[in-house]
DNA sequence: GTGGCATACTTTGACAATCTAGGTATCAGG
DNA sequence: CCTGATACCTAGATTGTCAAAGTATGCCAC
């Protein structure tokens, strides 16, 4: 199992993802990417992981995606963050901090 | 889904459990009283996970376990920390430190 | 010009962990 | 006696992540 890099935990991804779009616009590798750096190479996320994830959450319509081409000249298709998915990286990061807020508490006990 | 109580993340548990029998041997029951009190009511853990996920530990030698009756009369099968398991604890802390780090970075990120 | 590598997306299947929901049994209190 | 808390167990469903495969394009070195 993972020796520097972290394992992502279950539920972690969606907030990363909504996240890294909070920046700017980006498509799917470029989040990869981007996760990837702004972690100092903590965070690795896998293709599979993160395709299905970024389906997932247009879905529920808190991305909104299109096709276009980049400056490489290249197609990519760009996720950009909605109204709800601003919303929704508000809710994922309070939860995720009661989350450790909670394991901090267990964890201090003596 | 969760309102007040923060839901569990997956790989948390296995810590969680680790964490409160590190504070003296306890039964199953317990164990899931424990953690609901140490992290004030805000970490639920359901008898569904905690059972199997005690029986896996015990599987990987993380905890060794024994009926016994307690106090109140009743018998109870109770669980204790083996030198492995302590060992395992310290690593699962140290995993999660790191990812709670990777993520700050992330969230930190403007 | 072709071979390899990084980029870019997709899909499938496996796997692991948690939860829901059911079950059993004992004990205490009203 | 009945309910609720304690105490344990199990089955099945669900979910999210990952590994591994595939496709395709552009770029660079040789």
């Amino acid at each position: 199992m993972a020796k520097n890099k972290a394992e992502l935990l279950q539920g972690t991804l969606d907030m990363l993802i909504l996240k890294s779009l909070s920046l700017g616009e980006l498509h799917g590798y470029g989040i990869i990417q981007r996760i990837r750096q702004l972690s100092d190479e903590m965070l690795n996320v896998e293709q599979g992981s993160l395709y299905p994830a970024l389906y997932r959450i247009e879905q529920k319509g808190w991305v909104s995606a299109r096709w276009d081409i980049h400056d490489t000249g290249r197609e990519a298709k760009f996720y950009k963050l909605t109204r709800a998915g601003r919303k929704q990286l508000e809710t994922e990061e309070a939860s995720w901090d009661r989350l450790v807020l909670a394991i901090t508490k267990v964890r201090q006990a003596t």
